[in-house]
DNA sequence: CCGCATCCCCAAGGATACTG
DNA sequence: CAGTATCCTTGGGGATGCGG
């Protein structure tokens, strides 16, 4: 059942023409995971975690819009790609805490680089899209 | 008609509450630009573009599996938020060339910096996974 | 508190046909 | 060639309820 969330659509293999890792191919595997990477939540839960260690509701509420069933199906694909770990300690009430492994980490720094990125240019951004939409009116 | 028919049906819920620009919140007006850079065929689109200038129908060709209605409504976003300039030639047959924009070049190489992280690891990411399905049989 | 299972709906997105 | 308009399907993902 956790089968979902990485479905490899291995629909066309049949290609394969001596280029086994282009990213731009269906086919390539790390598309799976760069979609876990820069999916909806994927990159906020990271991002949230590259500051620090948290338990799941603590994510949840530091994860704006997050529904707990996406968190957890987020998570999951996570864990199961080596980016994050998981932490459950076997006390009562139950305590579960999150961090990323060393890969993880590395994944969260070229991510936020990239997030800064666009938020150092957002001025950039607005001006742009003011103008793009000024040019085809209210259509 | 139409007004809201393509509207590149983004949640650009850009509402600007006059907070701040914290990207885990769902008002920030960044987290829309930051989807369509890392959305579906947003990534694949600007990293074709990052290696040369590019047709319409050699865009659709080299990014496996996009239709041409993503590619239309992706190319129309990241021109909007000026990642991507159009330039449209008034032959015949038409000819329309896209390239990236400076800004769209510095984020390209962020976002290749993402992608050549996780695909030069894809080998533990792949052991991991192995262990994580093995870890809970075959469910 | 942590989180899986179920129901259900809506919008993302694919296929097709058509225009300039 | 370069798109737009339309129809239709699929699964992403929200809401809720229960079990450990």
């Amino acid at each position: 059942m956790a089968s979902d969330a990485h479905t490899y659509t291995d629909t066309d293999t049949d290609g394969f023409d001596g280029l086994a890792f282009d990213v731009f191919s269906r086919a390539c595997p790390s598309r799976s995971t760069l979609e876990h990477v820069t999916g909806r939540w994927g990159g906020l839960t990271i991002g949230a975690l590259y500051e620090e260690s948290l338990r799941f509701n603590e994510l949840r509420r530091r994860v704006d819009g997050v529904s707990e069933k996406m968190l957890s199906q987020t998570l999951h694909a996570l864990e199961r790609d080596g980016l994050v770990l998981r932490e459950a300690q076997p006390v009562n009430p139950p305590r579960v805490d999150y961090e990323l492994t060393p890969f993880g980490r590395e994944v969260a720094e070229k991510l936020l680089g990239l997030i800064h990125c666009v938020e150092g240019r957002m001025d950039e951004v607005l001006a742009s899209r003011a103008r793009y939409d000024e040019a085809r009116g209210g259509r």
